[in-house]
DNA sequence: TTAGGGTTAG
């Protein structure tokens, strides 16, 4: 007797100090200090269970160190469903869908435990947006055989699923079978209907719900947006009693979206004036954007003044916003001044002073720029060089301008798309080689676009080239046969020629395109 | 573990 009560003594009090040391690298973890947590582990293996293990793990994912996690998994003399779900979950978070896919395969396999909801809705989360998507369906089935029901964390990610496999049957399907709905896959189905354009759909069904949330008023908002219903937008978010900071950045970037950036600057000084809801990066950075579509640079310092007042940490989105509003603005100075203090300068950060510099004439200073990007180990890619081209052309560096359109093939890797091309017709057509540009659209491996043809017409009207002008506004006839930049540049053209006498011939040209002597396309400079 | 908003070109 006294034995088996020492036994179950010394039971409890190992129950009890695993709880302890669980509890305490737990704490260690939520402070950030992993090495304790991980020596406490290793000096106690007498007391650590699988709870400890998945502690730990969990707390090298928290921490990005996927490696150490992988390693520790690996070592894990037994698993448990949670053991395999922190992995999948970790794998997701670090972006790693390959790594969540084999995890799954493994777990099928090797697993001791069997995959639950949970398990799913990690996986399905991380198939999104990506080909694994076409696996989701599949998924569905296998959850349906191993007996698992719909809640609403599986239900709400597989109907995402579905939204992303455009198979909006699936997604009522999924829909009416959760169990104990609450409010998020009703958000998720009005998201749905709206991505898949059945707006009505979308309202009818938020009229209906029986509750609703923040996410339900955005999601109405945004997907309105997005079917350019910019009107219903502002009906529903004016309908809103009480207004969070998302649906006024969603609704401030509606109007940015639609080129009405004074409305949107009504909008956000509305908000502030508001008083009830604070503005944070996203609403700055949307802000911003419409300063600099308007070259509202007083407002833009405004914004700038505001943002520093409010004391957010200026990250790297924001200060990138930042510059490229000053170089909108005109003032390109402030802008490299900005540029200078991001402290890791990301792609876009670079594109955004190198496209400012291009804007400015300042070709050497986006190629100095474009240098150091590349010293500081950031690779290009097909904005860095529509900006290039876009500053030699605009420098007058036709060469240099050519040098680096080939590179972007050659040595980056990288494809010509149709705006390289644009801004490689632009350039020749500014020097003056026209007969360079017309061979570089014949040799295009697709077919010019308005763009294309508006490039090469609008050099055709700078050096007055009847011949080219023509095959250039046959071009734009055969994609949109009533441009009306291509009556004013050929007017132009047969004026500084002097072939005014043919104006009979212009007209039948011009009955011929049925084009409208109307305001000449902003393409044509 | 599920559902909303941000930066570069066009």
């Amino acid at each position: 007797m006294p034995a088996l009560r020492t036994f179950a003594l010394c039971h409890q009090i190992s129950t009890l100090s695993t709880v302890n040391l669980n509890k305490t690298i737990n704490t260690f973890i939520g402070h950030g200090n992993l090495e304790e947590a991980r020596k406490l582990f290793e000096q106690s293996p007498h007391l650590t269970n699988i709870v400890s293990w998945n502690s730990l793990i969990s707390g090298y994912f928290k921490h990005n160190n996927t490696q150490q996690a992988q390693y520790l998994f690996d070592e894990m003399p037994q698993r448990d469903v949670i053991s395999w779900n922190i992995m999948l979950s970790g794998y997701r978070n670090a972006n790693n869908p390959d790594k969540v896919y084999r995890c799954l395969l493994h777990m099928n396999r090797y697993g001791d435990d069997r995959p639950n909801g949970l398990t799913f809705a990690v996986v399905i989360s991380s198939f999104l947006h990506i080909d694994f998507k076409h696996l989701i369906p599949q998924l569905h089935g296998l959850l349906l055989r191993l007996g698992i029901s719909l809640n609403v964390f599986v239900g709400s990610a597989l109907m995402r699923g579905y939204i992303d496999l455009d198979d909006y049957k699936g997604l009522a399907r999924v829909f009416y079978e959760i169990v104990d709905k609450d409010v998020t896959p009703w958000n998720v189905l009005i998201l749905g209907y709206m991505k898949s354009g059945f707006t009505s759909e979308a309202q009818r069904t938020f009229d209906i719900m029986p509750r609703r949330n923040f996410f339900t008023w955005s999601t109405l908002i945004n997907g309105y947006i997005e079917n350019q219903k910019l009107n219903e937008a502002r009906y529903v978010f004016d309908k809103m009693s009480e207004k969070d900071v998302v649906s006024w950045t969603a609704i401030i970037r509606g109007y940015v979206q639609y080129g009405d950036f004074m409305k949107a600057l009504k909008l956000f000084k509305l908000m502030l004036n508001s008083g009830s809801t604070r503005p944070n990066h996203f609403t700055f950075s949307t802000v911003l954007y419409a300063c600099a579509g308007h070259s509202a640079v007083l407002v833009g310092n405004q914004v700038h003044a505001c943002i520093l007042k409010s004391g957010f940490p200026l990250d790297v989105v924001l200060l990138t916003s930042l510059v490229d509003m000053y170089a909108k603005c005109g003032d390109i100075e402030v802008a490299f001044c900005i540029f200078e203090s991001i402290h890791v300068k990301n792609l876009v950060a670079w594109n955004s002073i190198i496209g400012g510099y291009a804007r400015h004439g300042l070709a050497e200073r986006a190629i100095q720029e474009f240098e150091r990007m590349l010293k500081s180990g950031i690779r290009p890619d097909v904005i860095t060089f529509i900006n290039l081209v876009y500053a030699c052309g605009h420098g007058g560096l036709v060469e240099e301008g050519e040098r680096i359109f080939n590179s972007m093939v050659t040595e980056y890797g990288l494809k010509a798309e149709m705006e390289h091309y644009a801004c490689m017709v632009d350039l020749y057509g500014r020097a003056g080689q026209l007969e360079k540009a017309e061979k570089l659209i014949e040799g295009m491996p697709f077919k010019p676009d308005v763009v294309v043809w508006g490039a090469f017409l609008g050099a055709c009207g700078l050096h007055s080239c009847i011949e080219l002008g023509e095959i250039a506004a046959n071009g734009i006839y055969t994609l949109e046969n009533d441009h009306p930049a291509v009556y004013s540049v050929l007017s132009k053209i047969y004026g500084d020629k002097g072939v005014c006498s043919d104006i009979t011939g212009l007209d039948k040209l011009m009955k011929k395109w049925r084009a409208r002597k109307q305001k000449a396309g902003s393409w044509v400079e």
